[in-house]
DNA sequence: ATTGCACACGTTATAGCATAACGCAATTGA
DNA sequence: TCAATTGCGTTATGCTATAACGTGTGCAAT
């Protein structure tokens, strides 16, 4: 899937997704978009849902929180299972594929003839400086 | 970690959970054990806490819910990551293992010097009868 | 026995995350 | 022109989780 033209608020909230340093709750985005005229949640979710359908953004379901795509330009979706490691003291998330992990879950749904619709994997620990 | 015994609010949660045909919410919890007297949310949430703590229960982050676990008498803490299998339609969720998939993420958090704490692999899908 | 501590518990209030439901305006394509 | 679609704004509501305070009980050190 090509990934239309965004609308403006689509704009605004990858742009300040971009911009983060680390993961952002829906709330935190809405605080920061107040000034170009953000008031409610909403405005913020229909934004996210658009994104997170283009693949440009990712959810963190582990902290309720929004990414945006550390690959720009290629399409996420099509590099299969999507890894994150998130460190839990500065928030600095690592976003990664492995062909073997989603070859071998596959096969593990496979097996049990469940039809995967969305999958997440998601690491929460102490990043490289953070552990130190 | 041995399980200790479990105290009287402890003891309700676990029971709705290993009765319970899929997961559940917290607050689903609270209101199957009104007539046993509870009343705020703190109640299930504390006893919750134990019971994650123990190895016993389950959290499902992908939809903020509540599994017993699947190995009863075992230790699932010694088992390595624990994936599951969630079916978004009737509510089925099947746990499992896969030392493979284990040994792939944790070798790639050693090649970026990551330090994992709790590791989550979700898998929502529609199970084999939902499918059909 | 008294003191101090740890722990489970109860209650009220609050914080944080997400969606329902309504209406309006602009776009598009028959 | 008309209908359908899409984005947007607003208000209200619902769901998820924790903070902060106080109570009572059991148990060990003094
Ligand atoms: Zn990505
Ligand atoms: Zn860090
Ligand atoms: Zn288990
Ligand atoms: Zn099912």
């Amino acid at each position: 899937m090509t990934t239309p033209q965004l609308t403006k608020n689509q704009s605004l909230v990858f742009d300040v997704l971009e911009k983060a340093e680390g993961p952002l709750s829906a709330y935190t985005i809405l605080d920061k978009l107040r000034d170009h005229g953000f008031r409610a949640p909403l405005q913020v979710y229909r934004a996210l849902e658009k994104l997170l359908e283009y693949g440009v953004v990712h959810r963190l379901e582990s902290i309720n929180s929004f990414v945006a795509c550390a690959h720009p330009g290629e399409n996420c979706h099509s590099h299969g299972i999507v890894a994150f490691a998130i460190c839990e003291s500065c928030g600095l998330v690592m976003e990664f594929h492995d062909h073997e992990v989603d070859h071998r879950l596959m096969a593990w749904v496979r097996g049990q003839k469940f039809k995967p619709e969305k999958t997440t994997i998601e690491i929460r620990g102490l990043c490289e400086t953070c552990a130190a």
